[in-house]
DNA sequence: TCGTTGAGTCTACGGTCGTTGACTGAACTG
DNA sequence: CAGTTCAGTCAACGACCGTAGACTCAACGA
Protein backbone atom coordinates (compact mmCIF):
# COMPACT_ATOMS: atom_id res chain seq x y z
CA UNK A 1 0.00 0.00 0.00
CA UNK A 2 2.37 2.26 0.46
CA UNK A 3 4.68 1.14 -2.81
CA UNK A 4 3.33 5.01 -4.68
CA UNK A 5 5.39 6.13 -7.15
CA UNK A 6 8.26 8.15 -6.38
CA UNK A 7 7.76 10.65 -3.49
CA UNK A 8 4.77 11.63 -2.00
CA UNK A 9 4.43 14.02 0.89
CA UNK A 10 3.20 12.98 4.11
CA UNK A 11 0.24 15.30 3.84
CA UNK A 12 -0.28 14.15 0.30
CA UNK A 13 -0.09 10.53 1.10
CA UNK A 14 -2.72 11.16 3.97
CA UNK A 15 -4.73 13.20 1.90
CA UNK A 16 -5.39 10.65 -1.08
CA UNK A 17 -5.86 7.62 1.50
CA UNK A 18 -8.36 9.30 3.10
CA UNK A 19 -10.13 10.33 -0.17
CA UNK A 20 -10.21 7.04 -1.36
CA UNK A 21 -12.01 5.94 2.44
CA UNK A 22 -14.14 8.78 1.17
CA UNK A 23 -15.14 7.22 -2.11
CA UNK A 24 -15.13 3.75 -0.79
CA UNK A 25 -17.81 4.53 2.01
CA UNK A 26 -19.90 6.74 -0.50
CA UNK A 27 -20.52 3.73 -2.97
CA UNK A 28 -20.90 1.22 -0.12
CA UNK A 29 -23.45 3.31 2.14
CA UNK A 30 -25.48 4.54 -1.22
CA UNK A 31 -25.10 0.69 -2.08
CA UNK A 32 -26.08 -1.54 1.17
CA UNK A 33 -27.22 1.38 3.20
CA UNK A 34 -26.04 2.21 6.51
CA UNK A 35 -26.35 -1.00 8.49
CA UNK A 36 -25.52 -3.35 6.05
CA UNK A 37 -22.42 -1.20 5.49
CA UNK A 38 -19.15 -2.04 7.72
CA UNK A 39 -15.92 -0.48 8.71
CA UNK A 40 -13.98 -3.11 7.72
CA UNK A 41 -15.61 -3.15 4.25
CA UNK A 42 -14.69 0.39 3.94
CA UNK A 43 -11.42 -0.10 4.42
CA UNK A 44 -10.76 -2.87 2.11
CA UNK A 45 -12.67 -1.55 -1.37
CA UNK A 46 -10.27 1.48 -0.46
CA UNK A 47 -7.43 -0.97 0.83
CA UNK A 48 -6.77 0.66 3.95
CA UNK A 49 -6.50 -0.38 7.69
CA UNK A 50 -9.86 -0.39 9.64
CA UNK A 51 -8.23 1.28 12.41
CA UNK A 52 -7.09 3.69 9.96
CA UNK A 53 -11.22 4.75 9.04
CA UNK A 54 -11.96 5.24 12.60
CA UNK A 55 -8.68 7.53 13.66
CA UNK A 56 -9.44 9.52 10.60
CA UNK A 57 -12.90 9.92 10.92
CA UNK A 58 -13.92 9.26 14.79
CA UNK A 59 -16.69 6.56 14.31
CA UNK A 60 -18.86 4.62 11.78
CA UNK A 61 -21.81 7.21 12.97
CA UNK A 62 -19.38 10.16 12.16
CA UNK A 63 -17.99 9.59 8.55
CA UNK A 64 -21.45 8.62 7.65
CA UNK A 65 -22.55 12.02 8.18
CA UNK A 66 -19.82 12.94 6.47
CA UNK A 67 -20.32 11.55 3.38
CA UNK A 68 -24.00 11.69 2.99
CA UNK A 69 -24.56 15.23 3.05
CA UNK A 70 -27.29 16.79 1.41
CA UNK A 71 -27.26 20.12 -0.55
CA UNK A 72 -29.23 22.26 0.78
CA UNK A 73 -31.93 23.16 -2.36
CA UNK A 74 -32.25 26.50 -3.50
CA UNK A 75 -35.28 28.65 -2.22
CA UNK A 76 -38.16 28.63 -4.06
CA UNK A 77 -40.84 31.01 -4.38
CA UNK A 78 -43.22 32.76 -6.82
CA UNK A 79 -46.69 31.82 -8.47
CA UNK A 80 -48.09 28.41 -8.22
CA UNK A 81 -46.85 28.41 -11.73
CA UNK A 82 -43.72 29.28 -10.99
CA UNK A 83 -42.62 27.09 -8.27
CA UNK A 84 -44.11 24.24 -10.18
CA UNK A 85 -41.44 24.73 -12.95
CA UNK A 86 -38.47 25.60 -9.63
CA UNK A 87 -39.58 22.63 -8.38
CA UNK A 88 -39.31 20.42 -11.69
CA UNK A 89 -35.99 22.06 -12.87
CA UNK A 90 -35.15 20.65 -9.22
CA UNK A 91 -35.94 16.88 -9.79
CA UNK A 92 -34.12 16.68 -13.37
CA UNK A 93 -31.11 17.98 -11.52
CA UNK A 94 -31.54 15.20 -9.26
CA UNK A 95 -32.44 12.46 -11.90
CA UNK A 96 -29.47 13.39 -13.79
CA UNK A 97 -26.98 13.22 -10.64
CA UNK A 98 -26.68 10.40 -8.94
CA UNK A 99 -24.01 11.53 -6.36
CA UNK A 100 -23.27 9.04 -4.01
CA UNK A 101 -23.93 10.94 -0.96
CA UNK A 102 -27.23 11.91 -2.02
CA UNK A 103 -27.85 8.53 -2.23
CA UNK A 104 -26.63 6.70 0.92
CA UNK A 105 -28.81 9.11 2.53
CA UNK A 106 -31.89 8.57 0.63
CA UNK A 107 -31.21 4.21 0.97
CA UNK A 108 -31.03 4.68 5.00
CA UNK A 109 -33.29 6.82 5.55
CA UNK A 110 -35.56 4.45 6.60
CA UNK A 111 -33.64 2.06 9.18
CA UNK A 112 -30.82 4.98 10.14
CA UNK A 113 -32.23 7.36 12.61
CA UNK A 114 -30.13 10.33 11.57
CA UNK A 115 -30.63 9.93 7.83
CA UNK A 116 -34.23 9.91 8.29
CA UNK A 117 -34.10 13.28 10.30
CA UNK A 118 -31.92 14.89 8.17
CA UNK A 119 -34.14 13.32 4.97
CA UNK A 120 -36.94 15.11 7.14
CA UNK A 121 -35.67 18.12 7.65
CA UNK A 122 -34.81 18.93 4.12
CA UNK A 123 -38.00 18.04 3.03
CA UNK A 124 -39.45 20.28 5.46
CA UNK A 125 -37.50 22.98 4.61
CA UNK A 126 -38.50 22.42 0.72
CA UNK A 127 -42.06 21.98 2.24
CA UNK A 128 -42.24 25.44 3.97
CA UNK A 129 -41.57 27.27 1.22
CA UNK A 130 -43.71 26.01 -1.18
CA UNK A 131 -46.63 25.72 1.07
CA UNK A 132 -45.70 29.29 1.61
CA UNK A 133 -46.16 30.39 -1.95
CA UNK A 134 -49.43 28.40 -2.69
CA UNK A 135 -50.82 29.96 0.40
CA UNK A 136 -54.29 27.85 0.49
CA UNK A 137 -55.53 26.13 3.86
CA UNK A 138 -54.01 22.51 2.54
CA UNK A 139 -50.98 24.16 1.12
CA UNK A 140 -49.18 22.12 3.77
CA UNK A 141 -50.47 18.97 2.33
CA UNK A 142 -49.87 19.83 -0.90
CA UNK A 143 -46.59 21.07 -0.69
CA UNK A 144 -45.89 17.62 1.35
CA UNK A 145 -47.35 15.44 -1.74
CA UNK A 146 -45.18 16.95 -3.62
CA UNK A 147 -42.00 16.26 -1.49
CA UNK A 148 -43.59 12.60 -1.85
CA UNK A 149 -43.67 12.37 -5.24
CA UNK A 150 -39.96 13.85 -5.67
CA UNK A 151 -38.64 10.84 -3.34
CA UNK A 152 -40.59 8.13 -4.98
CA UNK A 153 -39.63 9.05 -8.22
CA UNK A 154 -35.42 9.27 -7.21
CA UNK A 155 -35.95 6.06 -4.88
CA UNK A 156 -37.46 4.15 -8.36
CA UNK A 157 -35.02 5.82 -10.33
CA UNK A 158 -32.00 5.37 -8.59
CA UNK A 159 -32.50 2.97 -6.03
CA UNK A 160 -35.26 0.71 -7.07
CA UNK A 161 -34.81 0.65 -10.57
CA UNK A 162 -37.71 0.52 -11.80
CA UNK A 163 -37.97 -0.57 -15.28
CA UNK A 164 -39.21 2.42 -17.76
CA UNK A 165 -38.41 5.06 -14.94
CA UNK A 166 -34.56 4.01 -14.99
CA UNK A 167 -33.99 4.07 -18.04
CA UNK A 168 -36.19 7.43 -19.61
CA UNK A 169 -34.31 10.52 -19.59
CA UNK A 170 -34.57 13.35 -16.68
CA UNK A 171 -36.06 15.64 -19.75
CA UNK A 172 -38.79 12.82 -20.33
CA UNK A 173 -39.55 12.39 -17.09
CA UNK A 174 -39.88 16.03 -16.11
CA UNK A 175 -41.90 16.51 -19.30
CA UNK A 176 -44.31 13.87 -17.98
CA UNK A 177 -44.76 14.79 -14.80
CA UNK A 178 -45.03 18.56 -15.42
CA UNK A 179 -48.88 18.47 -15.66
CA UNK A 180 -49.29 16.49 -12.71
CA UNK A 181 -47.16 18.69 -10.33
CA UNK A 182 -48.92 21.66 -11.85
CA UNK A 183 -52.18 20.47 -10.84
CA UNK A 184 -50.79 20.11 -7.58
CA UNK A 185 -49.78 23.99 -6.65
CA UNK A 186 -52.72 25.01 -8.95
CA UNK A 187 -55.63 23.23 -7.52
CA UNK A 188 -55.42 25.22 -4.20
CA UNK A 189 -56.47 28.54 -6.24
CA UNK A 190 -58.99 26.78 -8.14
CA UNK A 191 -60.66 25.09 -5.29
CA UNK A 192 -63.42 26.66 -4.27
CA UNK A 193 -63.01 28.87 -1.12
CA UNK A 194 -65.44 27.34 0.71
CA UNK A 195 -64.56 24.40 3.14
CA UNK A 196 -65.78 21.07 1.89
CA UNK A 197 -67.72 18.99 4.13
CA UNK B 1 -44.98 -17.68 30.59
CA UNK B 2 -46.69 -20.86 31.24
CA UNK B 3 -49.34 -19.62 33.53
CA UNK B 4 -51.89 -18.87 31.62
CA UNK B 5 -55.58 -18.60 32.72
CA UNK B 6 -56.94 -22.17 33.53
CA UNK B 7 -57.26 -24.95 30.70
CA UNK B 8 -55.17 -24.72 27.53
CA UNK B 9 -55.01 -27.13 24.52
CA UNK B 10 -51.32 -28.01 23.94
CA UNK B 11 -52.65 -26.78 20.17
CA UNK B 12 -54.25 -23.60 21.47
CA UNK B 13 -51.21 -22.43 23.39
CA UNK B 14 -48.91 -23.12 20.96
CA UNK B 15 -51.41 -20.60 18.46
CA UNK B 16 -51.46 -18.03 21.10
CA UNK B 17 -47.31 -17.98 20.99
CA UNK B 18 -47.18 -18.15 17.48
CA UNK B 19 -49.94 -15.21 16.95
CA UNK B 20 -47.88 -13.16 19.62
CA UNK B 21 -44.38 -13.94 18.01
CA UNK B 22 -45.97 -13.02 14.29
CA UNK B 23 -47.61 -9.94 15.93
CA UNK B 24 -44.38 -8.52 17.73
CA UNK B 25 -42.22 -9.70 14.03
CA UNK B 26 -44.81 -7.73 12.42
CA UNK B 27 -44.43 -4.83 14.98
CA UNK B 28 -40.90 -4.55 14.81
CA UNK B 29 -39.94 -5.42 11.36
CA UNK B 30 -42.14 -2.04 9.83
CA UNK B 31 -40.34 0.04 13.21
CA UNK B 32 -36.72 -0.98 12.69
CA UNK B 33 -36.79 -2.28 9.36
CA UNK B 34 -34.97 -6.11 8.73
CA UNK B 35 -31.24 -5.47 9.64
CA UNK B 36 -32.09 -3.78 13.44
CA UNK B 37 -35.01 -5.70 14.13
CA UNK B 38 -33.46 -8.88 16.37
CA UNK B 39 -34.56 -13.03 16.85
CA UNK B 40 -33.80 -11.77 20.39
CA UNK B 41 -35.86 -8.69 20.40
CA UNK B 42 -38.84 -9.89 19.08
CA UNK B 43 -39.01 -13.04 21.29
CA UNK B 44 -38.99 -10.82 24.18
CA UNK B 45 -41.56 -8.86 22.70
CA UNK B 46 -43.53 -11.56 22.47
CA UNK B 47 -42.23 -12.66 25.43
CA UNK B 48 -40.91 -16.15 24.33
CA UNK B 49 -37.63 -17.61 23.96
CA UNK B 50 -35.24 -17.49 21.22
CA UNK B 51 -35.08 -20.64 20.11
CA UNK B 52 -38.99 -21.44 20.18
CA UNK B 53 -38.99 -18.49 17.18
CA UNK B 54 -36.13 -20.47 15.41
CA UNK B 55 -38.19 -23.56 15.53
CA UNK B 56 -41.14 -22.31 14.53
CA UNK B 57 -40.29 -19.96 12.15
CA UNK B 58 -36.98 -21.72 10.74
CA UNK B 59 -34.97 -18.38 10.46
CA UNK B 60 -35.08 -14.66 10.30
CA UNK B 61 -35.47 -14.53 6.76
CA UNK B 62 -38.42 -17.16 6.59
CA UNK B 63 -39.94 -15.26 9.57
CA UNK B 64 -39.64 -11.85 7.70
CA UNK B 65 -40.77 -13.43 3.87
CA UNK B 66 -44.01 -15.22 6.24
CA UNK B 67 -44.80 -11.59 8.08
CA UNK B 68 -44.39 -9.19 5.69
CA UNK B 69 -46.69 -10.27 2.89
CA UNK B 70 -48.13 -8.37 0.12
CA UNK B 71 -51.85 -8.27 -0.51
CA UNK B 72 -51.89 -8.65 -4.47
CA UNK B 73 -53.29 -5.49 -5.62
CA UNK B 74 -56.25 -6.33 -7.85
CA UNK B 75 -56.33 -5.97 -11.74
CA UNK B 76 -56.47 -2.63 -13.40
CA UNK B 77 -57.83 -1.82 -16.44
CA UNK B 78 -59.93 0.19 -18.85
CA UNK B 79 -60.27 3.57 -20.07
CA UNK B 80 -57.13 6.26 -18.66
CA UNK B 81 -59.83 7.80 -16.67
CA UNK B 82 -61.13 4.62 -15.46
CA UNK B 83 -57.32 3.33 -14.85
CA UNK B 84 -56.64 6.10 -13.07
CA UNK B 85 -59.64 6.39 -10.59
CA UNK B 86 -58.90 2.79 -10.04
CA UNK B 87 -55.57 3.49 -8.60
CA UNK B 88 -56.85 6.12 -6.47
CA UNK B 89 -59.05 3.76 -4.84
CA UNK B 90 -56.07 1.61 -4.22
CA UNK B 91 -54.25 4.41 -3.38
CA UNK B 92 -57.18 5.05 -0.63
CA UNK B 93 -56.96 1.45 1.09
CA UNK B 94 -53.25 1.99 1.40
CA UNK B 95 -53.07 4.99 3.13
CA UNK B 96 -55.86 4.03 5.74
CA UNK B 97 -54.96 0.85 6.79
CA UNK B 98 -51.39 0.62 8.08
CA UNK B 99 -51.09 -3.01 7.81
CA UNK B 100 -47.61 -3.56 9.99
CA UNK B 101 -46.71 -6.28 7.07
CA UNK B 102 -46.78 -4.03 4.48
CA UNK B 103 -44.97 -1.73 6.40
CA UNK B 104 -42.41 -3.66 7.19
CA UNK B 105 -41.96 -4.43 3.75
CA UNK B 106 -41.92 -1.20 3.06
CA UNK B 107 -39.39 -0.17 5.55
CA UNK B 108 -36.78 -2.76 4.46
CA UNK B 109 -37.04 -2.51 0.87
CA UNK B 110 -33.74 -0.80 0.32
CA UNK B 111 -31.96 -2.87 2.45
CA UNK B 112 -32.89 -5.66 2.51
CA UNK B 113 -32.60 -7.85 -1.06
CA UNK B 114 -35.75 -10.21 -0.58
CA UNK B 115 -37.96 -7.12 0.24
CA UNK B 116 -36.65 -4.94 -2.51
CA UNK B 117 -37.41 -8.06 -5.07
CA UNK B 118 -40.79 -7.91 -3.69
CA UNK B 119 -41.56 -4.24 -3.87
CA UNK B 120 -40.09 -4.31 -7.00
CA UNK B 121 -42.21 -7.26 -8.37
CA UNK B 122 -45.41 -5.38 -7.23
CA UNK B 123 -45.30 -2.36 -8.66
CA UNK B 124 -43.95 -4.03 -11.96
CA UNK B 125 -46.99 -6.30 -12.61
CA UNK B 126 -49.41 -3.27 -11.44
CA UNK B 127 -46.88 -1.42 -13.53
CA UNK B 128 -47.70 -4.01 -17.01
CA UNK B 129 -51.19 -3.69 -16.21
CA UNK B 130 -51.24 -0.10 -16.39
CA UNK B 131 -49.09 0.50 -19.02
CA UNK B 132 -51.31 -1.94 -21.11
CA UNK B 133 -54.40 -0.18 -20.83
CA UNK B 134 -52.39 3.72 -21.57
CA UNK B 135 -51.15 2.33 -24.45
CA UNK B 136 -48.99 4.95 -25.21
CA UNK B 137 -45.22 4.82 -26.31
CA UNK B 138 -43.95 5.97 -23.16
CA UNK B 139 -46.74 3.74 -21.28
CA UNK B 140 -44.38 1.98 -19.31
CA UNK B 141 -42.83 5.30 -17.72
CA UNK B 142 -46.31 7.02 -16.95
CA UNK B 143 -47.05 3.96 -15.17
CA UNK B 144 -43.63 3.41 -13.55
CA UNK B 145 -43.88 7.20 -12.34
CA UNK B 146 -47.82 6.20 -11.05
CA UNK B 147 -45.99 3.50 -9.04
CA UNK B 148 -42.88 6.23 -7.68
CA UNK B 149 -45.79 8.13 -6.16
CA UNK B 150 -47.81 5.87 -4.67
CA UNK B 151 -44.20 4.62 -3.14
CA UNK B 152 -43.77 8.28 -2.28
CA UNK B 153 -46.73 8.98 -1.06
CA UNK B 154 -47.22 5.85 1.56
CA UNK B 155 -43.71 5.99 2.52
CA UNK B 156 -44.05 9.45 3.74
CA UNK B 157 -47.09 8.72 5.28
CA UNK B 158 -46.15 5.80 7.58
CA UNK B 159 -42.37 5.87 7.79
CA UNK B 160 -40.91 9.27 7.51
CA UNK B 161 -44.31 10.78 9.03
CA UNK B 162 -44.02 13.96 7.13
CA UNK B 163 -46.05 16.82 8.30
CA UNK B 164 -49.11 17.15 6.32
CA UNK B 165 -49.38 14.09 4.65
CA UNK B 166 -49.13 12.20 7.75
CA UNK B 167 -52.08 14.35 9.45
CA UNK B 168 -54.38 14.83 6.18
CA UNK B 169 -57.55 11.91 5.96
CA UNK B 170 -57.15 9.40 2.94
CA UNK B 171 -60.00 10.98 1.17
CA UNK B 172 -58.44 14.42 1.25
CA UNK B 173 -55.11 13.12 -0.04
CA UNK B 174 -57.01 11.06 -2.84
CA UNK B 175 -58.71 14.14 -3.92
CA UNK B 176 -55.61 16.18 -4.28
CA UNK B 177 -53.61 13.55 -6.17
CA UNK B 178 -56.89 13.04 -8.08
CA UNK B 179 -56.17 15.74 -11.03
CA UNK B 180 -51.84 14.83 -11.06
CA UNK B 181 -53.21 11.21 -11.50
CA UNK B 182 -55.53 11.86 -14.66
CA UNK B 183 -52.75 14.10 -15.88
CA UNK B 184 -50.27 10.85 -16.16
CA UNK B 185 -52.58 8.71 -17.64
CA UNK B 186 -54.17 10.94 -19.99
CA UNK B 187 -51.00 12.91 -21.08
CA UNK B 188 -50.25 9.50 -22.98
CA UNK B 189 -53.62 9.99 -25.41
CA UNK B 190 -52.96 13.26 -25.84
CA UNK B 191 -49.16 13.10 -26.63
CA UNK B 192 -49.71 10.42 -29.32
CA UNK B 193 -49.97 11.46 -32.51
CA UNK B 194 -51.51 8.07 -33.76
CA UNK B 195 -55.55 7.86 -33.06
CA UNK B 196 -57.12 5.28 -30.88
CA UNK B 197 -59.55 3.00 -32.02
C1' DT C 1 -51.37 -45.90 33.91
C1' DC C 2 -47.34 -45.20 31.31
C1' DG C 3 -44.72 -44.07 27.46
C1' DT C 4 -44.70 -40.40 23.98
C1' DT C 5 -45.05 -35.98 22.27
C1' DG C 6 -44.02 -31.38 21.97
C1' DA C 7 -44.11 -26.51 24.03
C1' DG C 8 -40.98 -23.93 26.34
C1' DT C 9 -36.18 -23.03 28.54
C1' DC C 10 -31.32 -22.65 28.74
C1' DT C 11 -26.55 -22.66 27.30
C1' DA C 12 -23.27 -22.26 24.11
C1' DC C 13 -20.94 -22.04 19.51
C1' DG C 14 -19.06 -19.56 15.72
C1' DG C 15 -19.05 -15.38 13.50
C1' DT C 16 -19.05 -10.38 12.74
C1' DC C 17 -19.17 -6.01 14.29
C1' DG C 18 -17.31 -1.21 16.09
C1' DT C 19 -13.70 0.28 18.47
C1' DT C 20 -9.17 0.54 21.00
C1' DG C 21 -4.39 0.78 21.75
C1' DA C 22 0.23 -0.70 21.13
C1' DC C 23 3.51 -1.02 17.65
C1' DT C 24 6.60 -0.01 13.25
C1' DG C 25 9.04 2.68 10.24
C1' DA C 26 9.54 6.38 7.17
C1' DA C 27 8.87 11.32 6.51
C1' DC C 28 9.58 15.50 8.85
C1' DT C 29 12.00 19.20 12.00
C1' DG C 30 15.55 21.40 14.54
C1' DC D 1 22.16 13.80 12.44
C1' DA D 2 19.14 13.00 16.44
C1' DG D 3 14.59 13.42 17.91
C1' DT D 4 9.83 13.87 16.87
C1' DT D 5 5.76 13.19 14.43
C1' DC D 6 2.51 10.56 12.26
C1' DA D 7 0.61 7.39 8.40
C1' DG D 8 -0.20 2.84 8.40
C1' DT D 9 -0.39 -2.09 10.60
C1' DC D 10 -1.84 -5.47 13.69
C1' DA D 11 -4.05 -8.05 17.33
C1' DA D 12 -7.35 -8.05 20.55
C1' DC D 13 -11.51 -6.52 23.38
C1' DG D 14 -16.33 -6.83 24.48
C1' DA D 15 -20.78 -6.93 22.62
C1' DC D 16 -24.26 -8.76 19.95
C1' DC D 17 -25.99 -11.61 16.46
C1' DG D 18 -28.37 -16.04 14.21
C1' DT D 19 -28.60 -20.50 15.16
C1' DA D 20 -28.18 -25.37 17.21
C1' DG D 21 -29.04 -28.69 20.47
C1' DA D 22 -29.75 -30.68 24.89
C1' DC D 23 -32.87 -30.45 28.58
C1' DT D 24 -37.49 -30.06 31.53
C1' DC D 25 -42.01 -31.09 32.28
C1' DA D 26 -46.94 -30.88 31.54
C1' DA D 27 -50.40 -32.35 28.15
C1' DC D 28 -51.59 -36.09 25.41
C1' DG D 29 -52.86 -40.91 23.34
C1' DA D 30 -53.13 -45.86 23.93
Amino acid sequence: MSDNRPHLSRAEQRRQTENRILAAARQLFATLGYDRTTIRGIAAAAEADPGLVMRYFGSKDALFARVAEVAPDQPVAGTPEEVAELLLAAMADKLESDAPGALAMLRSMLTHPDASDEVRAAIAEQQRQVAAALSADDAVLRAGLIGALTIGVLLSRHLLQLEGVRDAGAAEIVSVLRPAVHAITQGAAERDPRPRH
